[in-house]
Parts: structure tokens; C-alpha cells; sequence
DNA sequence: AGGATTTGACCTAC
DNA sequence: GTAGGTCAAATCCT
């Protein structure tokens, strides 16, 4: 991983996703206080955010290679495996077939669950594998995916699984399209609020399918210190980066009471290695690739509640798997 | 029985 | 001709 002024620039995103990641743990010891110092904080991230998006935006981390090859993606591919790099990949040829796929693309380094798995974490999406090819160069095959959802509700979404050639129990996901498919989970849900408030039922669905937050130990360690309980947040996987912004995937939710992360439970984002097992999405990232994801998904979930009618949910908190989240700090 | 996976064949770009 | 990506029949799994 390169960088233009010496590494300055990496040195201040980094220092910019340590601020986030501050301002984090104080949104996560805040979460069950003060509803306005909340808003604050939130506000402060999305500023934060905002400034590591402007500084990637401005070229600080444009990668020369990357850019002569005409990439969109982000500078995911820190260690990645020799053929499995997306720049290599004739994606802006005039090859029909890739072309259809140039428009999103997304590359991740995931961890398997199990050493020695077959598979990468769950990501959130059911796949269905339609091939595998041994890739020149390669070690291990590549095993070719799609959305479980592509004949029913014609999700073009596919992905691209190749455990890297040094690490067996890492692998590359090139994530291809969009997913239009609505998850099971997520369309029950949004049953139960379409009627009235659409919009906000339609980001309910996104935030229940994207963010994930691991609980292991919580519960062993519930009532007992309180707050000193550490949760885990993860942002999700490539939910909100290989989606259309209308078809935001921000952020998920606990999915059970006990995972609440408030009464002081302090919170660490994804963007350092954390030792959490449980099946939520984690990711081998490097500091620009979860400043990265953090990015665009932040970006999206605003772009997601503007969209889905923010001001009314500013009004009241909206609640999900009976905890209430108050967003309107994005909006402030 | 129906859905998921495997795997050889086929297609397209280079 | 080669390599990457996809198709589809065969097979496996639940």
C-alpha cells in the first residue's frame, strides 16, 4: 500500500479512523444516557467520515496502478492474492460479459469462521455456487457465486470466492452487481412497518440486514460490572458497497435484547483484528479498507434516511427488536 | 422431490 | 490458443 506525501496521507486517515473509532466507544458508552450528547457524537462520526471521504476522494490514496487500470474500487486490496487483484482483471475491456459487471464491483479479504473452512463468514446474502475454475497462477480455485434470489426476484448480484495463496484461512470476495433481492428476514420486517412509515420500513429492512453486532461473552458477563462489558460492532460486509444508493444497506441491528450495547457497553469497531467468533461478518481489513467500508456505509445509511424520510423518524427514535436507535444525529 | 453443488463444456476477449 | 466466466446436466443432500 502506497501513498502520495510520504505516507502523510496515510497518517491522516489513520488518525481520522482513530478519532471515529473514539467517538464510537463514547456513541456506545452514551447510547442508554443522553439523547442530545448522542446526536453530538453522531454528528461528530458523520463529520469525521465525511473528511476521510474527502481526503480518499481528493486522491491521497489513489493507487497509480489502480487508476492507469481505470478502477472505482477502493484500496481494498492491500495484500491481495496475486491473480485474484481486481486491477488485473479486464473489467473496462471490451469484453461484453465483464463489462455488464463493471459497475460494481467490490473486493474484501474475509477470514473462514472455522480454520480450514470451505467458505468465508456468512455475509449476510444466501448465495448459490454456479462453478469453480482453477485461475492460472492460483493455488487454490475460484469458486463462482450468485444470488440464491436471481430467478425469483431477478438479483444479478454475484461473487467471486478465492482462498488466498498465503493465508488458507483467507479468502478474497469479489462481489459483482447489485443486490435487488429483499431478505427474508428483512421483508417480515418490513411488513410490520410499511404501512406506516414506507420509507422507514424500507431502512428498518436495510439496517436489520447490514450491521452486525457480536455478543460473545455479553451474556456471561451481563449484571456483572455493567458497563465494562466489551461488544463488538462490526460494520456489515458488502451489503452497502455493492448496492445502489437506493438500495442502501446501512447499518444492521442487535438482534436480540440481550445484545444491546447500551448501558455503557463500550464498543470497538471492526477497524482493528478483534478476536470475536461469533458468525457476524468479519473482516481481515487493513485500516483503509474499514475506513473504506466504514465510509460507504455511513454514506449510504444517511443518503438511506434522507431518503427514507429522516425527518420524521428525527422526530421519534425507531425501534427494532425491541431496542430503540436514535439517528437523528446524522442529521444534525 | 426440490434445491444446492459439482464439473465438464461452451462462450468471449485477448 | 489461452484464460476467465458462465451454462447446464449430473449428482448430492435434506
Amino acid at each position: 500500500m502506497e501513498s502520495v506525501d510520504e505516507n502523510g496521507g496515510s497518517r491522516l486517515v489513520v488518525t481520522e479512523l482513530g478519532h471515529i473509532k473514539e467517538l464510537v466507544r463514547q456513541l456506545g458508552v452514551n447510547l442508554g444516557g443522553c439523547p442530545e450528547h448522542c446526536k453530538r457524537l453522531a454528528a461528530q462520526i458523520f463529520d469525521v467520515t465525511e473528511r476521510s471521504i474527502g481526503m480518499i476522494m481528493s486522491g491521497h490514496f489513489d493507487c497509480p496502478k489502480r487508476s492507469a487500470a481505470g478502477l472505482d474500487s477502493p484500496p481494498f486490496s492491500a495484500t491481495p492474492s496475486p491473480l485474484s487483484d481486481v486491477s488485473g482483471m479486464p473489467f473496462h475491456t471490451n469484453n461484453k460479459k465483464r463489462k455488464i459487471m463493471e459497475k460494481r464491483k467490490h473486493q474484501v479479504r474475509v477470514s473462514s469462521e472455522v480454520g480450514g473452512a470451505e467458505t468465508p463468514v456468512d455475509d449476510g446474502h444466501s448465495w448459490r455456487k454456479y462453478g469453480q475454475k482453477d485461475i492460472l497462477g492460483a493455488k487454490h480455485p475460484r469458486g463462482y457465486y450468485r444470488c440464491t434470489h436471481r430467478k425469483s426476484q431477478g438479483c444479478a448480484a454475484t461473487k467471486q470466492v478465492q482462498r488466498a495463496d498465503e493465508d488458507p484461512t483467507l479468502f478474497d470476495v469479489i462481489y459483482h452487481g447489485e443486490h435487488t433481492c429483499i431478505h427474508k428476514t428483512v421483508a417480515a420486517l418490513a411488513a410490520g412497518h410499511a404501512e406506516e412509515n414506507p420509507g422507514a420500513s424500507r431502512l428498518l429492512q436495510n439496517l436489520s440486514t447490514s450491521l452486525t453486532v457480536n455478543t460473545e461473552g455479553l451474556t456471561a458477563t451481563a449484571g456483572h460490572q455493567g458497563c465494562s462489558t466489551t461488544t463488538s460492532f462490526c460494520f456489515s460486509s458488502q451489503a452497502a458497497r455493492v448496492l445502489a444508493p437506493q438500495e442502501h444497506y446501512p447499518f444492521s441491528m442487535p438482534s436480540t435484547p440481550e445484545n444491546c450495547f447500551g448501558q455503557g457497553a463500550s464498543l470497538s469497531t471492526s477497524l482493528e483484528p478483534s478476536p470475536v467468533t461469533s458468525d457476524s461478518n468479519r473482516f481481515s481489513m487493513t485500516p483503509f479498507q474499514a475506513e473504506w467500508r466504514a465510509r460507504s456505509e455511513l454514506d449510504e445509511v444517511v443518503s438511506a434516511l434522507v431518503a427514507a424520510g429522516a425527518p420524521a423518524m428525527e422526530e421519534t427514535p425507531f425501534s427494532l427488536d425491541g431496542f430503540e436507535f436514535d439517528v437523528s444525529g446524522f442529521f444534525a
